[in-house]
DNA sequence: GCATGTATTAACCAAATGGTTTAACTTTGT
DNA sequence: ACAAAGTTAAACCATTTGGTTAATACATGC
């Protein structure tokens, strides 16, 4: 009972958090949804800012492990970047307010991102490796030449930030939900044929 | 003196709901950056509220027209494509919280960007303009076959993401601001070459 | 120099918000 | 059945926060 109860409140704390971020949360209104009173809350986790902070741990380490594990993934370069916006998609998908949340409250307190990345003995093994998978390829002259970074920025770009468009996206085209989704789970493949394409040796 | 005085609690003002949206931005701080107090706050703009709608109104009808000024062009393809990239990378260099912001406050009352689209009466025209030039290059079998959608994604996602993923960036690689510049200033550049070869016709 | 509109401050207020205490109630192990 | 531990609610509190008022200073045109 009492883990089902906690698990109920901070399902409910984490979706006010990445929707509104931390200023914008009530406790009061979690509190509601929950269908209990502040008291319990601070029974369960103290105060609004631990409440966060867990929020922040566990979104951090569902998600870390997949987009590292991806990136880090020990596959020949264009299964690896398949497995990567494969990773990504899926993941937001399940999780869309991910990217912009991240991104929204690490540009004004990075900390926690750089706490949780120390607690999880964080790979940059992962990406230096992917970076020499790439300049690997570019050697042997199976990809074009692109500086390392901006290949990264390319695959994520495409990958992550119409996910943080939708709303304006749905906002300009009146494009439903599922409409969305459809054309998210299309673009697994048309960011694939659009790197080969780019990355091709003329 | 008067709108001197307007103006600087307008840009203060700006630089608080920009970078940490609505809920977070305390009035009192506005004031005291200003060099003065809640009162006057009230005196010119009333409330918190209308202040912060002067700054949507703002910004929106500061970038807007850039945006859709670059997508709507009248010039040939490549051109077209050029001028977009180079608009919007010139554009966040100089307002680097824009596309969070946009994407972020005003995903969740959205009211704001619609009544400001409308009031510009926005020219929908510029994008759907944009999507027939690239139908007909890929009729005239001088750009690849990709559906309309994907491509403007494409564009957009690796032009603007790199902005949004900045913070991530900067911890993960302990990457300076003038690093990063650069390196946004070299993407010019480098998205442009990756897209004419994306789209090249084998 | 004075009347009139403008600008500014200090003090104050009400609502919202996060947090806490106390006492009662429930569950659980023996 | 009962003590101990865990759970819950009602009432309460302190602080923060946005907003307001009323009196005062300042500037400006006549």
């Amino acid at each position: 009972m009492r883990k089902d109860k906690k698990e109920l409140i901070l399902d409910i704390a984490r979706k006010h958090f990445l929707q509104k971020g931390y200023s914008a949360t009530r406790t009061q209104e979690i509190a509601d949804e929950a269908g209990i009173n502040k008291a319990m809350l601070h029974y369960y986790f103290t105060s609004k800012e631990k409440l966060y902070q867990e929020i922040i741990s566990r979104t951090l380490r569902n998600v870390i492990p997949k987009f590292a594990g991806a990136i880090g993934a020990d596959l020949a370069f264009w299964e690896r970047v398949e497995k990567i916006v494969d990773t990504y998609i899926t993941t937001i998908i399940e999780n869309p307010d991910i990217p912009i949340f991240i991104m929204y409250e690490l540009s004004q307190k990075q900390e926690h991102l750089i706490i949780e990345l120390k607690k999880q003995s964080f790979k940059f093994q992962a990406i230096q490796s992917f970076i020499q998978q790439m300049q690997a390829e570019m050697q042997a002259g199976r990809i074009r030449q692109i500086a390392p970074p901006h290949l990264v920025f390319n695959i994520l770009g495409m990958t992550v930030f119409p996910f943080m468009a939708k709303p304006i996206f749905s906002t300009i085209f009146g494009a439903s939900d599922e409409t969305f989704i459809a054309l998210m789970k299309e673009r697994k493949q048309v960011i694939m044929d659009f790197l080969k394409h780019a990355l091709q040796v003329d």
